[in-house]
DNA sequence: ATGCGTTACGTTTTT
DNA sequence: CGTAACGCAT
């Protein structure tokens, strides 16, 4: 089928899609269709005859990957499904899979999750014998700092000091030392076991490609034309990667808007963005204005709130296609009761009386838990919705212990995975779990007969526990993985009677384990298609949600930081008041936080179609007490207040 | 050393 | 209001 690019994409567009050799940085607002010139761009270069193979497009989720494939597929054929398109990690991991013995690393490592992480760190703490030390920062602390200093290029120090603020780091300013130690301890039991964590999947392919020049050589040869969607989010370390891959061809085009730059916190720098033309020389640069998505009344407040607050950047002023005469509306609640329920029926008078599909309407929040009142109000009136960001589903401490059980069957001396699974059984706790595990740790299965509390209650347990993973080798995935269903909910029955709590507690807890075994099917069917745990597990750590059925239509509840990409004809925006969204205040007007906080606004905005409401609670609850809501500083002076 | 009950304390966002 | 660190009794 033959594609007529010039009369489908407007004229920037057309420039975008068919600038194929050399730079290229394509500015694009939100709603000019950024996406929709990534899957022209990939059926251009097919049709003009590049190979499939010769094209990587790297994405933010896998997800997004994914549905840019099917869409050019659909527009031009099944070729376009060949490109290679991933999130960079899931590229480095693939990369990783071939080249790390290159390194010294065996291919067959596991990914551990920043959970993992925490734990190898409270086992290394435990081993100095500082885990009972006052002040010293938590575990999941560390690892977060020692990742943002390491996406960054920061030292650990301005890492640990941006994190916790001034007053808190001078309280832990003395442990630096003791944490460099851990964190170097940390590093080598990673390699001792053959584990990477996410960071570690792009230092260790930058190291293969740094040490290795053939092999850069070979694979610059292979992705001869390389896309990269939200460039404003990419970090130090995948700037890195791609400029080694496009020292010699430099046939890359991002794509990107810096007014959409949120990712701060996690290592993101605008300032790759911005400064790529001056780092690329004979950079191209187009700029997409036109807005597709938004009627003129939206565009109009997000112009109008970026002009007025942003502090940097490339000022691009959008133009809607059409004018709605509904201007977007400020909801001045009473507290986040009514919030929720002006929401709540809102969303039925969209529904039942304009028809507009629950797909069409999303809820955005800053926090997932902005929305807990919203959702109980939606679970009582059957309307359905889907949940995006927030704790996610393999977050699960059910989820987590499940995959354990594939862990320790694949390799019984992952010590993490022992920890935990041990820590269920009941009489063990933290330090028996500990020590029992780094036995298990040398010694295998062998270690859970042979460790020093051979004597205690729960040996029996430890027995069953073997002989059951013993039992899973020879078992059919399906099977293993139901086995292991039975296996975890019995022991998760048993733990229940044992307790001795209150009757409240135990219905509850009843409750929690029937939604676990719900959870569990879940991942059973997730898992149909694969025949090893070892690709499951690589899957699963890499895009952490398990996927939809298509058929019902339900609504839409998101942080805004999930929310990228996605369009709704009404948005709602929840509690548009100063340290709920934007998390800042009017004292930190002009810091970075606050920025970010705009940009976060001004994505969240520019996902409406037709209908916003900005909803802003006069009172919130905080703590339990009650403060008054003031008004988000970024349209405090925009807005009339409709009461 | 564990596990329960008490108090103190603090709020993001995620590959 | 909910979670996490802390202290006391097994």
């Amino acid at each position: 089928m033959e594609i007529d690019y010039r009369k489908e994409l407007n004229k920037s567009q057309y420039e975008a899609v068919t600038t194929t050799e050399g730079p290229v940085l394509i500015l694009a607002g939100a709603g000019t269709g950024k996406t929709r010139c990534m899957v022209y761009r990939v059926a251009y270069l097919i049709e003009k005859g590049v190979s499939p193979n010769n094209i990587l497009l790297l994405t933010f989720t896998n997800k997004a990957a994914n549905e840019m494939k099917q869409r050019a597929a659909d527009m031009l054929d099944e070729r376009c499904s060949q490109i290679t398109a991933c999130t960079y990690h899931s590229f480095c991991a693939k990369m990783l899979r071939k080249y790390s013995q290159l390194i010294g690393i065996q291919s067959d490592y596991t990914i551990i999750d920043p959970g993992d992480c925490a734990d190898i760190i409270s086992i290394i703490e435990a081993e100095h014998g500082i885990d009972k030390v006052k002040d010293f920062p938590r575990s999941s602390q560390l690892v977060s700092a020692h990742s943002k200093a390491l996406n960054t290029n920061q030292s650990l120090e301005d890492a640990l000091f941006d994190m916790l603020g001034k007053w808190k780091y001078m309280k832990i300013e003395r442990f630096i030392p003791d944490i460099k130690k851990i964190l170097a301890d940390y590093q080598s039991y990673k390699k001792q076991n053959n584990m990477m964590d996410y960071d570690d999947l792009l230092i260790n392919f930058i190291s293969v490609l740094k040490r290795n020049p053939s092999v850069k050589n070979k694979l610059a040869d292979i992705y001869q034309y390389i896309m990269i969607d939200e460039y404003q989010d990419s970090n130090y370390l995948q700037e890195k990667i791609i400029f080694m891959l496009r020292e010699k061809n430099r046939n890359l085009a991002v794509v990107g808007d810096d007014y959409q730059c949120i990712y701060g916190f996690r290592g993101s720098m605008v300032e790759n963005i911005i400064n790529f033309p001056q780092k690329m020389s004979g950079c191209k640069v187009v700029y997409l204005t036109q807005n597709y998505r938004s009627n003129q009344e939206i565009m109009d407040l997000s112009n109008i709130v970026m002009k007025k607050h942003s502090l940097e950047g490339f000022f691009k002023k959008l133009v809607a296609t059409h004018v709605a005469n509904i201007q977007p509306l400020l909801v001045r609640s009473e507290d986040e009761g009514e919030e929720a329920s002006y929401i709540l029926n809102k969303i039925m008078a969209l529904h039942d009386e304009e028809e507009i599909p629950y797909h069409e309407i999303c809820v955005l929040e800053r926090s997932s838990y902005h929305s807990v009142r919203l959702e109980a109000l939606l679970n009582k009136m059957k309307i359905p919705y889907d949940k995006y960001g927030g704790m996610k589903f393999f977050d699960y401490d059910h989820i987590k212990n499940f995959l354990c059980f594939l862990r320790c069957q694949i390799n019984s001396h992952d010590e993490i995975a022992w920890f935990r699974l041990l820590k269920l059984f009941d009489g063990i706790g933290n330090v028996y779990a500990r020590n029992i595990a780094a036995t298990c740790k040398t010694l295998g299965l062998e270690g859970l007969v042979q460790h020093k509390y051979i004597k205690r209650k729960f040996q029996p347990d430890l027995e069953n526990l073997k002989s059951f993973i013993e039992k899973l080798n020879d078992q059919d995935f399906q099977i293993e993985l139901q086995s292991i269903k039975s296996f975890y909910s019995r022991l998760m029955d048993i733990t229940l009677m044992l307790m001795k709590t209150s009757e409240k507690k135990r219905r509850e807890l009843a409750r929690a384990n029937k939604q676990a075994v719900r959870d569990f099917d879940t991942l059973i069917e997730m898992a149909d298609g694969y025949d090893s745990p070892v690709t499951f597990l690589e899957e699963i750590m890499l895009e952490a949600s398990p996927q939809k059925e298509e058929e019902e239509d339900r609504m839409v509840i998101s942080t805004i930081h999930s929310a990228k990409g996605l369009e709704f004809h009404s948005v709602f925006v929840m509690n548009c008041v100063d340290t709920m969204f934007p998390s800042t205040d009017k004292d930190q007007i002009g810091t970075v936080e606050d920025n970010e906080e705009l940009r976060c606004f001004y994505v969240a905005i520019t996902r409406a179609k037709e209908r916003l409401f900005l909803m802003a609670p006069k009172y919130i609850a905080k703590f339990g007490c009650v403060e008054e809501g003031i008004i988000s500083h970024f349209i405090s002076d925009v807005f009339q207040v409709k009461e």
